[in-house]
This record gives structure tokens, sequence and C-alpha cells, in this order.
DNA sequence: GTGATTGGTTGATATGGGTCAAGGCGCTGC
DNA sequence: GCAGCGCCTTGACCCATATCAACCAATCAC
């Protein structure tokens, strides 16, 4: 027995699959196992040999880059709905990052084969990963211009715009984990994420209580110069 | 007349279209149209729309990310061989980057549309574009790392490390362009560059002249500390 | 050949953000 | 209720790299 929810009624849910016959799908199901984690837990390490690819159903998942003495460096953070490591599946080499669960959370790993299977059998399919891998690479071309073009402050300021609940005027982000995770995501030190964070609170641009931000006005926060 | 070369020569020497069929290609280079640039020559502003992607038969192109005051970020070098412009092929999004050629060079454009059509009549071809696409992610993945834990030494080294015509224990590197593009394609400043090979080769590890740079010991280099 | 332009180097100085250290606040466990 | 631990903040200081400025060498225009 198990608190298994329907496998194939999830993934009919996911843009990636939603097109699919239910033939289709069942194919695709039969190589798809859920795995269960726990909040820290690793799902792969750096160096890992991929062999498919990962679904986060429920919870919360970090891809990070181990750095000297310990720490990391965290290159993206996924909610549920987002799939990762795609892209190693289609080549010779292994996980360059590693992938930990930022809280208990419920995965899916598809086979490699059964990828492969489907792209020979449906071009539809075949587009969809492709359009996937793109945004992926074009997130990440706008992280380089972050990193390198952008100040801090201006890093923090992208952040919030991109995840931000748009109202009228006042507009307002719920940081989705911890501070000290979103300021390795920004290639921040967390005292440089706090000092911004104040920094911008006392120009009355922003007003912080806990993880959540108010923003007084957003097109201003935009326009921000340093 | 012209000195055009034949388009279904040269592609059928590339990884991505020399498993298809004589009738294949043809499709392809139906689709297919040469552009030649000078040096200096704007290929695509960023923000331009997409259509199509495109290769370089010789010459070489830079991408890069337009900074502050005139200045630019270089994100890619790219030469004879290489493709680009594939991401936003999949997406409707404009490029968000330049890609301005650095010599006199050869390029074909090859339409979206040929692409697409070809994807839904071969599985192979899909997963040529799924593995060249991964090569991108990943290689953006290693510029994440470089940039955000590597020193401007260490990054220096790994550019050295990658370009390097591996003979016995002395390696050769021939810079593939000036200098000033190089550091920024590091993320560098001409100045920093400049200092950087000035100390790695007071302290012996290097010998620099003109564009050439000899490796003493590249083990000894790859261990480099600082 | 001469001036102008491009690419590179060198030195002096400035600064953004990191590091180190200490302390506070709010959990969770018992 | 309080000990202990994460997470966050604040302050003092430091350092890697940028910036600014001057200059040199090679190449190009004509």
């Amino acid at each position: 027995m198990s608190t298994t929810p329907n496998i194939q009624a999830i993934l009919s849910h996911l843009p990636l699959f939603n097109t699919m016959t239910n033939e289709e799908l069942a194919r695709i199901v039969r190589h798809t196992h859920e795995r269960q984690v726990n909040k820290g837990e690793i799902i792969f390490q750096k160096d890992d040999p991929s062999n498919g690819f990962y679904l986060v159903v429920h919870g919360q998942v970090k891809l990070a880059l181990p750095a000297a003495n310990g720490t990391e460096k965290v290159v993206e953070i996924m909610n549920a709905g987002r799939s990762f490591g795609e892209a190693m599946m289609f080549m010779e080499k292994p996980y360059p990052v590693y992938a930990q669960a930022l809280s208990d959370s419920l995965l899916l790993h598809i086979d490699r084969a059964a990828v492969f299977d489907e792209i020979g059998r449906d071009a539809g399919f075949c587009r969809k990963m492709l359009a996937g891998l793109s945004m992926r690479l074009h997130g990440l071309v706008q992280d380089v211009e972050a990193y390198t073009l952008r100040s801090s402050t201006q890093r923090l300021i992208g952040y919030l715009m991109n995840d931000l609940h748009e109202k009228n005027g006042t507009a307002t982000v719920s940081l989705p984990t911890s501070k000290t995770v979103i300021a390795s995501r920004l290639n921040l030190t967390p005292e440089t994420f706090s000092r911004i964070l104040n920094n911008l609170s006392s120009q009355g641009l922003i007003a912080v209580e806990g993880r959540d931000v108010t923003i007084r006005d957003v097109a201003l926060l935009r326009g921000y110069d340093p």
C-alpha cells in the first residue's frame, strides 16, 4: 500500500506531456518512478552519471556547485512543476552540479530510455524538449549577464522583479526559501544580502518583514541606479 | 558567377548534418543562404528576432552583451565549424546577445522552417540538436562556475587549459583573437589580463610572446593556487 | 613618411563586496 | 522554560579587481 498519487495524472498536467495520448503517456509512466526526499537530502552529487531527468511534483530543490571550505554556490532554485537534469541526459557527461532538497519533496524520475524512445516517435515531444532546454539556456545567459554586468543591488532588485506577484502600484514578494540560499543564488554573501535589503528599506523603496518583501513603487525600484 | 563553395558539401561535413541522406540535405540547403560579413560587422543585434541559426564556415564571431558606456561583455568566441543562435529559434524570444564578426567571415544561415521540418522527419537530427543545446548549456554552467567561484587568475589558467594543443611536457596556446576580447570573455579588464600574464611569466610558469603562450609545466600551472 | 588609430602595458589609486567576529532572535526538543 | 542551533544582522576591516591616466609599439591611411 502507498499514498502514491497517480503518476499518469500528474504527468498529464505538465506542459511537456499534456498533448500526449494515453498510450504514449503510459509508455512514459512505465519508465518513471517516484522518489520521496527529505529536506537536506542529496538527490544526486556533482559528477554522478545521469540516466534520466527529474520533475518536482511538490517541494523545493536547489542545484548548486561545491565551493571552497564546504561552502556552496546555488545555481538554481526549483519549485513544483520544474524539471531538471534534462541536458546531461543528452550528453556523455556527468552532472556538473549537485541537487539537494530544500524541503521535503516528491520527485519523479523519468528514465533516459523512455525519453529517447519517445523522441523517436513524437516530433512534438522532441520540440518541447528543445524548447525546454532553450529556456534553461536563455536563463543561464541572463544569469551570466547578471553576474558579470550588474552590481549586487541590481541583481537583488532583478530577482525581486522576477518573483513579484504584480498587483497595482504596490507589489509583494515572498522569498521562496531562506535568505542565505537566495543570497548564494545571486552570488552574494548573506551579509551583503542583508545590508542591501537594509539599505533599500532605509530609502523607503521596500519594506522587509521576515521573508515578505513589499515594494512601494515597482517602477522606482526598477529604475534604481547604483 | 561567384566564389560560392558548395553549400551542400560544407554541410555534409558537419556533425549535425553528416548522417543525412542527400535528399534530406538538399531540403536543408534549399533553406540555407550564405552570408559574407566583414570584420567588425554586426550579424544580429541584441533583441533582434530570430528566424534560424548560423554556422561559421570560416572566420570568427563573438557573441556579446552591451554594457555601460559603450563597452561590452563577450559571452562566447566562435571559430569555424561552430553554430550559434539555435536556442532562440525554439523560443518566442529575441536574441539576448548580439553577434559581431571578429574577422572577415563566411556564415551560413539555416531557416527555422527547415529545421522544424527536419525535426519532424528525422529523430536522429532532433537528437543531435538536443545534444548541441545540451553542450551549450553545459558550457554556460561551466562559465557560471568560473565567474562565481574562481579568481581571475584561475579563470585565465582554465582558459589556457581548454585551448592548449597538448604536446608532451610543454604546451602551447595561440590566443585565437586579441587579448582585449579574451579578457572580456573571462570577465576581466585588459589591464588585469595583462598583469596576470605578466605575473605568471615572472614566476616562470608561462612565456608570452604576442599571442603565443608557452606553458612550461602543464600540471604545475593547473595546480596553481591563488 | 607622418599622423592617427588600435592593442597592449604599467603605475597609482579607489572601491565593492568579502571576511571575520560578535551578538540577537526565534525555533525545536526535552 | 531554557538550552542549543539555524538564520539573520551589524560593525570593523581587508583585499581583489576596477578605474584612471600615461605611455609605447605596431599597423594603417594617404
